[in-house]
DNA sequence: GTTGTTACCTGTACGC
DNA sequence: TGCGTACAGGTAACAA
């Protein structure tokens, strides 16, 4: 499931394939990834160039001479170079030195003309953050998932970061210093993923098809009822703002 | 405006 | 082996 860490490894690598190139064609097979755009990508995007490759939280903003496309990989989606179309291809752009195939299994994905989404999101995660911004009745957990908050942060790194700031994922109204602690834990668990070329939990993989690695690191997430790397205390899972939720319950409180 | 719940979607795991 | 069911979680839409 790509979140801020996964879409970074793969805007790093669309960058320097994707600037200055033309599109030449793009054949949509499957419309319902398209269902955000007001504008029919197929007929909008060939003769295109495209300017620059960046992201912002999970969405990748594809900027062109007229505009700019926007693609969010959803949970199951995939943007691959030099791969042969499969079952799970949703869409095809053909570039002037070669395509770049769209692949999406569960289509939670979506690919749009503009930027109108990700006009809508809070300041990304990666960005210089607001403590203030955390102060809300909510659970923490839900706050963190908030995209409106600040963008970027999915269910895994909201578990990651929690533990590693000491706070339980159903705490509200949370301190000041525990929300600035939050903030620093969220910017390294981040960048530590980054370097780890993010976690490949169920089907992520990057432009080349290759795994990240930082699931080797995870303190908590998906290690329901086994020690925790601190106190051995079992780690416990709930249900929190409807995710499957990790924590310790005696390092965070 | 804020918060919580549900729907969408399909592969995988599990029990029978 | 084959079938049915629960689960996973991204955002959007809706209800309270």
């Amino acid at each position: 499931m790509p979140e801020l860490p996964e879409v970074e490894t793969i805007v790093r690598e669309l960058g320097p394939r994707l600037r200055g190139r033309h599109i030449v064609s793009v054949e949509v097979l499957q419309p319902r990834i398209t269902r955000h755009s007001t504008v029919d990508i197929a007929t909008a995007l060939p003769g295109r160039r495209i300017h620059d490759v960046r992201r912002h939280g999970k969405f990748i903003v594809v900027d062109l001479d007229n505009g700019c496309l926007t693609i969010h990989l959803g949970m199951t989606g995939q943007l691959l170079f030099g791969s042969t179309p499969g079952p799970y291809t949703r869409a095809i752009f053909t570039l002037d030195d070669g395509s770049l195939l769209y692949d999406d299994t569960r289509m939670f994905g979506a690919i749009e003309m503009g930027s109108a989404r990700v006009d809508r999101l809070g300041p990304d995660a990666l960005t210089e953050l607001s403590p203030e911004a955390l102060k809300r009745k909510a659970h923490i957990k839900a706050v963190l998932l908030n995209q409106n908050v600040f963008s970027g942060i999915g269910n895994i790194y909201a578990d990651e970061a929690l533990f590693r700031a000491g706070i339980k994922p159903t705490a509200r109204n949370i301190s000041k210093p525990r929300a600035q602690k939050l903030l620093a834990a969220v910017d390294e668990v981040l960048r530590e993923a980054i370097e780890h070329r993010g976690s490949s939990v169920s089907d992520y993989v990057d432009t080349e098809g290759r795994r990240g690695s930082f699931q080797q690191r995870h303190r908590v997430y998906a290690r329901e009822n086994l020690p925790c790397v601190v106190c051995g205390t079992p780690i416990r899972k709930i249900v929190v703002a409807g995710r499957g939720t990790h924590f310790c319950p005696k390092c965070q409180r």
